[in-house]
DNA sequence: GCAGAGCGGAATGATCCGTTCCACTGCTAC
DNA sequence: GTAGCAGTGGAACGGATCATTCCGCTCTGC
């Protein structure tokens, strides 16, 4: 008799629906990147469950992609602490755009942003992310490593545009990206020329968040 | 009497449909650019006409979206050609990237492919777009201003990263983009470190033309 | 055995969109 | 003058797409 409180073997149906909530947030977050509009049909087919499954733990649509978004704010949380770990200022802030465009988290993010109403929580995220974001900024600002002009507003649109690279294959895409990486990363270690423009400003980009209309 | 054959001075019901020839162009590249899968009625709205006056030129949508495409395949030529006029063979090759992508010019091509049935003759054109963007990337790397590890195929993916930047500002965009592109810039005059990952090969990103299935 | 959690997938109803159609306008040719 | 027609606006049509609901089935847990 195996654990007749707690239910860590858990087996049978109720092991299928614990092995399914997994199933249906990966398949999920593979559609919606692939296509930020793609029908919720296209999630349960890619899971390999059907429809009920879906609306069994979620509400409606918006309440998963307000899911999926927010897992992928965590994801860049955690990218943010771990990169932060690093005892190198730049290799802190070069891992961390690393793990960022590794784990892919920014475009599902920013591409679903609009989609839902977003949670008070979610509002207290972005704004510890944006924190995160910008000590790590700073620190390899601070070592003399990185042109002393970027802001932080910049690095939103440096994932964008590593974001932006695509193509079939997951690892491909992968590659292609950490090779793109590789020349902003070069250009951002470099002072000369000063960057053009006035730099993007804070808040500047919080009309993504609102939904249309 | 003036211009008995010809008619350059058109006038009337002439005149207004060689003006919605033009306007009816534009509002579909601002549509299209914005939103690549906009109902054509978007188009007509903006351009202040009835749906009418647009299939009166177009076959349908996919008509339009083709003859879209195609300018913007000549526009691109035509940067590239316009850029490899300076003498400075960085300066070639920078200022092609500019033209570029202040043309906002490689997104369209890239987000309405596979939206539509190629002619051969885009394909012509393609071939000549890739052989005048070869040429620069050439001259540039010949002299010894441009990272050797760089292939033509990056080109390609440096342009879509900084058409991934959009903000509902056109003028804005067209600044933040030059900022990335600037980043863009500075990271591929530096030789060091090299490039990681195989480079992309020719032909990787031919499925883009193809249609879906 | 049996109540019901969990599920598959057809049915539903709403929305959206490409295309067609028709009535209208005002040039233009005669 | 005026008949004819190129050019047009926009309503109407028919098909497609989707989110969501619903019903009947299958097994598990007891």
């Amino acid at each position: 008799m195996p654990n007749p409180t707690d239910t860590p073997p858990l087996a049978g149906r109720r092991a299928q629906a614990a092995r399914n909530d997994a199933v249906i947030l990966e398949a999920a977050r593979a559609v919606f990147l692939a296509d930020p509009k793609a029908p919720i049909a296209a999630v349960a087919e890619r899971a390999g469950v059907g429809i009920s499954a879906l609306y069994r733990r979620y509400a409606g649509k918006e309440d998963l992609l307000r899911k999926l978004c927010h897992d992928g704010l965590r994801r860049f949380i955690e990218a943010a602490e771990e990169a932060a770990g690093d005892p190198d200022d730049w290799y802190a802030f070069a891992g961390f755009l690393e793990r960022v465009v590794d784990a892919d988290v920014h475009s599902l993010t920013v591409h679903l942003a609009g989609t839902f109403t977003p949670t008070p929580e979610m509002g207290r995220d972005a704004a510890r992310a944006n924190e995160l974001t910008a000590a790590l900024v700073e620190r390899a600002r601070h070592a003399g490593r990185l042109r002393p002009d970027l802001v932080v507003q910049d690095v939103g649109l440096l994932l964008e545009g590593c974001a932006a690279i695509r193509v079939p294959d997951p690892e491909r895409t992968r590659q292609l990206r950490r090779r793109h990486l590789a020349v902003l990363l070069a250009g951002l270690a470099v002072t000369d020329p000063p960057l053009p423009g006035p730099p993007p400003a804070a808040g500047e980009f919080d009309w993504r968040w609102q939904r249309p209309e």
